[in-house]
DNA sequence: TGCGGACAACTTGCATGGAAGATGAGCGGA
DNA sequence: TCCGCTCATCTTCCATGCAAGTTGTCCGCA
């Protein structure tokens, strides 16, 4: 892996476990230091972090983390989920994709029931993201990409002081495979749209 | 405006008008050269554009122009009729924008009068912008954003190859502003899905 | 006490150079 | 003729260092 990359995955780890919280300055510096590395590849890393929408690089001063807030929650879930109806509705129309999807559902009860929290995100995230993929839009999947790190930023913990929230979570991802398997592109609209609203409230209260 | 900005404008300035063609190798050293500054803000340019889906770096080698090809233009006009449509319906819900909207396609009817081609397609460009940025969801228009290059990088050829294209296109912009202005989201869904469909197959035709 | 200026300690911006990978030309041998 | 090897030349990677902007502190003065 080169140095920009392990930088750019040092940086998200600590975005996503909360180490580096909102309201955080973080120094190119220090960074560096901690990695064994010079600035040049963490200034790198940070420029793409600021694209993503994580911080916010002020000039000679450093890179601010930027908080989560409320609107973000909305807008990424509105984006979300212009995105995944479209997807599900594509996918139920030809039902190829269910039964695999069906299979990470059982996987994801299989993570939770270990009690393996962090896994369980990956899981879910991974659900999603297969939906999308599902359309052949490598644009599209692009564009959800943009749409999936915020919830990883608020979710690890929100999972775990939600209680009830994964098992639900199984139960909705279930509902969405089942229609994508049945090839009823309604159903599974309904179910994903069910699925991002619910998420939505439960981000809300997180933070 | 910093060195890696003047880069970034520089070279999507030259994908833009053709310089920089589908399957050419570009040097960080020859463009940090012709630019008198260094190889490391142009670096930072080309890692921006192959984000974009412009070019692709390839290490040791040098940055290779992709080609625009038929299914990047069919993905891009997919996503942005997702997005567009949801904009319009909101839009055409509160007709707010609509007023706004006319005075944006009488001033592109008078660039195309003057032969102002450039700046046609600049306010092309806008005059979509303008109705996402309308939905006041900055993520959405981030993402938007990234399906609004490839256009531009056949656009302006391809206008001032296809006789008629540009009087089309002002009659199917006055449609989607006169149906926000009419608060008729409908209409505004249908002359939009009208417009992308007509747009993508002029974007087919000149590649 | 409250204000203003100097300065020290931080930060990044970006030019530079050595190291090393990738490529293609040209040569030697089968 | 054709294959494979060597090597010159191209490229980027990324460590380093200097220049310069920003900030907070501390001291002197009113």
């Amino acid at each position: 892996m080169s140095a920009p990359e392990r930088a750019y995955a040092h940086i998200r780890e600590r975005l996503f476990d909360g180490t580096y919280a909102g309201g955080m300055m973080l120094s190119e510096g220090e960074i560096a230091e901690s990695l064994a590395m010079s600035r040049t590849p963490v200034h790198e890393a940070l420029l793409r972090c600021e694209f993503e929408g994580h911080v916010r690089l002020y000039p000679k001063r450093g890179a601010l983390v930027l908080p989560v807030s409320a609107k973000e929650i909305q807008e990424v879930l509105v984006t979300r989920g212009l995105i995944e109806v479209y997807a599900v509705e594509q996918a139920g129309a030809s039902g190829a994709l269910g039964p695999g999807l069906l299979e990470m559902v059982d996987a994801q009860a299989a993570l939770l029931a270990e009690g393996e929290d962090d896994k369980f995100s990956a899981a879910d995230d991974d659900f999603h993201r297969r939906i999308v993929v599902a359309t052949g839009n490598s644009l599209l999947t692009k564009a959800y990409a943009l749409a999936r790190d915020v919830p990883l930023r608020v979710g690890n913990s929100n999972l775990r002081n939600d209680p009830g929230r994964a098992e639900q979570v199984i139960a909705e991802h279930r509902a969405i495979a089942q229609a994508i398997a049945d090839r009823d592109p309604a159903a599974a609209r309904a179910a994903v749209e069910a699925h991002l609203d619910h998420a939505m409230q439960s981000l809300l209260r997180a933070i």
